[in-house]
DNA sequence: CTTTTTTTTCACGAAATTTACATATTCTTC
DNA sequence: GAAGAATATGTAAATTTCGTGAAAAAAAAG
């Protein structure tokens, strides 16, 4: 999960890039708004933004208005004093939570987990398509009432093609979003997983279907 | 659904009036827990409190412990300092959540939905599942009618199942929401509670679920 | 302060999952 | 309908994840 953290202090950068990697975080820094602007664009799965206010050339606010343009990123921002505070909550930008300097390391990381957490939990759906359902919060699928037992590769699989119905979606575009960005194994991989995951669907084994010399798509009839 | 707001800064009220209104909340305002006692009593049905410690003329703690005599209502409470807390919990009267100054608009938002929706999933006292019973007010859990002994941990952790039945819960999520959010341990720590929950749970052991790679839920086959 | 209970860490083995790869099948093009 | 290319499938090895017990650490009780 990657984290950009804004901030003209390095020492401050420093720190946190410290104590989340050791979380398992991935850091990208940014020394203010405008390399903040620049570092979103190139990155635009980032999952969230620690950004300072009083920052040269262009501040927290400002680049958090033009952030927000792109894409409603989670938010926490961090400031010298606390009048500033009550700036932030007049400004209603739509931050997800504050931290005050100096602040304690394992203070900032805990409302990292805790905006994460916060924002990560907003599944709540069903999707159903005839005789199948798959139940996000409870990471289930049923056909025909009947629970079925997936794999996690072959959920994830799932999800992602469900999320995606009637693209086409080529199998490093798979390995990428299911797998991961840093998998290096074979793109037939792929196959094998596709394979597994249509047996496990049954009657609707044909939902998968092969786009050949590209990959695979979901597809329902209902139109 | 009313909310009782109750804080001496006016600043703070208007923030949690402004957000929580766009919610569909309905606020009512006190300054200090004089006047919190008496719009309770004007308005009995208020469905949450959110409550300052430090206030004038009479504080939060000492507000909460005169209201509860008349009815126990849902409370969270907001704190400049972490110490706090402790006093709080030491004390036990049953504050549903607590949140620390400053914060975010958007965590005691979570907070307020969280708090609302554990409580009206237990409108009863007692939570029923064949021959499993959890006791909430009595703290106590019986099988077949005879009372098992929990660990709190054991017991906190179950109790978090129950009101998340169905859901698939990952590590961090449990140690966030058992734990704390500052808890900085081991994810495998999880494993082990577990495997002693399921153990005290005896006959009822599978109603613990394992999802793998992500992490439990708590399942029942009533439908 | 000592004892007891509870919590946490950790490492091992078992089980489930993932991967790679060999082979079979299907599809496309001519 | 044959050749070549791409996909499907079966199998087994490699890897990951989980359950468990034991021991260390921390907290609570005495």
């Amino acid at each position: 999960m990657k984290i950009l953290v804004v901030d003209d202090e390095q020492l401050i950068r420093n720190v946190i890039r410290e104590y989340a990697e050791a979380e398992g975080y991935k850091i990208i820094e940014a020394q203010d708004g405008h390399e903040a602007i620049e570092k979103v664009e190139k990155n635009p799965d980032v999952a969230l933004i620690i950004m300072d206010i009083m920052m040269p050339r262009l501040d927290g606010y400002s680049a958090c208005k033009e952030i927000f343009k792109i894409k409603k990123y989670p938010v926490i921002m961090l400031s010298a004093r606390k009048e500033e505070y009550d700036k932030l909550l007049g400004f209603d930008l739509g931050i997800d939570d504050y931290v005050t300097k100096p602040f304690s390391p394992k203070e900032v990381m805990a409302r990292i987990k805790a905006v994460l957490a916060r924002v990560n939990n907003r599944k709540e759906e069903i999707y159903r398509y005839e005789d199948l359902e798959v139940n996000y919060k409870a990471h289930s699928v049923k056909i025909d009432g009947e629970e079925i037992k997936l794999t996690p590769k072959e959920y994830e699989l799932l999800v992602n093609f469900i999320d995606n119905e009637g693209m086409a979606l080529s199998r490093e575009q798979l390995l990428s979003t299911v797998w991961g960005y840093d998998f290096f194994g074979d793109d037939r991989t792929v196959d094998t997983h596709i394979k597994m995951l249509r047996n496990s669907l049954g009657k609707y084994r044909d939902l998968i279907v092969t786009v050949r010399s590209l990959g695979y798509k979901f597809e329902t009839n209902k139109e």
